[in-house]
DNA sequence: AAAATATAGACGTCTATACGTCTATAAAAC
DNA sequence: GTTTTATAGACGTATAGACGTCTATATTTT
């Protein structure tokens, strides 16, 4: 059967799904209403009724939508269920939210892994980590203080590239490694007075110190980090669920 | 056809996901190793490969498998995708942990909704919300100071129960309301005096800020929290994605 | 009027099949 | 020996249909 939303190899299901998304974020329909049923979707659609499914059930786990069985699916309200968990570049986000930052590498070494990043990076005690510390700016002032760990098995070469001004996972890319999930343990803690005096703040202020593993695409574990970020002028928001 | 698998109403796809559920955690399978194809399984429990999908795909976004267009489904490591982002109960999570936890309610008030709430939780400013202050204790010490607002019409009964030591998430089951996500911002802060005072610490003292809008499982907003948790007592573990 | 029951609509599960796309590897060509 | 080309295996997309389950509502019974 020939669809009516053919044009190239995008999915159909895609297709749908993303017609869906742009009638909601348009507004044609809105929250609270209840869309079409899958049986009329896929009539309207002239595709089977679980192609459409499938873009539905993308839009639900995604919080766009939700749905009852035996009543409908419903547009659901925004600022809630469009929110999400998001894993974020700092320049790239930086880039969206129109921000000026940029960054400076202070310190790179080759050692072996203390106890802790051997045991998140899956090394040996025999194998070597490289550490990179960066500071990060946002107009011109320091913002975050950041320690990285790599398996140099993994990425033996990547001291000849330029660190500056660039995020470690876009150049993880080169090696092949995607970044994809991270683990992260956030506390609040007083400024170091190193950390203080890097981030020109005083010994004592608070921090938002973030202490995270971050896995590539296929699950290998790429870079463990700690990360000291000025408490006046860092937050972050997350979404979670039971 | 008849499956192998029959025994109630489970249905098949939850019955194959937890199998093989079972078989990797109990080490049948072990990470890295290549799992059978979906074809392979399906004739293997003698249901359709769509049926045997379902229960692939749900295993694999939950991290527990991870696969490769061409080449196949292979179990994940463990500590990196079988983490997730939770949104916990405070006395439930203490529980599991085996710590001791209790709670005092502090004040309870019925007002109009400020700006902020009333945005949050889509309110009228004609409409009212139930202030309730609690603190929290872990092994007696107070941890978490936590201001809760909720829409007065949906909990209007909710003063009547005793809210002492209990968490507000199970109270709101009885009023039809399960909690299901959360849109967290979290911030390192300064102890204000009065939080100070609460929480047993130095004014100026790092807190991790957490200010969060709660929802239903249909997507209705049910609370808005601003919570105060004592830095050096408090941590928080969250995955997340890009 | 209240309670029990039937029913239509909508989502949930499942099948059997077909063909597309991607990857690794083996075979062929150079 | 290297490069190119087929090919088999595995996942990706899609269909059409069947039947189950749940909910709200209308109907009937009490």
């Amino acid at each position: 059967m020939k669809t009516l939303l053919s044009t190239e190899g995008v999915p159909l299901y895609v297709k749908i799904r993303e017609t869906l998304r742009a009638e909601i974020l348009q507004g044609k329909l809105h929250p609270g209403q209840k869309i079409p049923s899958e049986d009329e979707l896929a009539n309207q659609y002239r595709v089977s009724r679980m192609t459409v499914r499938q873009g539905i059930l993308e839009l639900i786990k995604e919080g766009l939508l939700h749905r009852r069985q035996g009543v409908g699916t419903f547009v659901s309200y925004p600022h809630f269920d469009r929110d999400h968990t998001r894993l974020t570049n700092f320049f790239e986000s930086a880039r969206e939210q129109g921000i000026d930052a940029s960054s400076t590498v202070l310190k790179i070494e080759i050692s072996p892994p203390t106890e802790k990043t051997a045991k998140e990076l899956l090394l040996k005690l025999s194998d070597h980590v490289i550490c990179i510390r960066t500071l990060r700016y946002v107009n011109q002032t320091p913002v975050t203080v950041h320690d990285s760990y790599l398996p140099q098995r993994l990425f033996a070469d990547i001291l000849h590239e330029n660190l500056e001004n660039v995020h470690l996972w876009d150049v993880m890319e080169k090696y092949g490694y995607r970044v994809k999930r991270a683990i992260q343990k956030l506390e609040a803690r007083p400024a170091s007075i190193e950390i203080a005096r890097l981030l020109e703040i005083k010994p004592g202020a608070p921090i938002l110190y973030k202490e995270r593993k971050i896995l590539a695409t296929d699950g290998t574990p790429v870079e463990f980090t700690y990360c000291y970020n000025r408490g006046d002028m860092y937050s972050l928001t997350v979404a979670m669920e039971r």
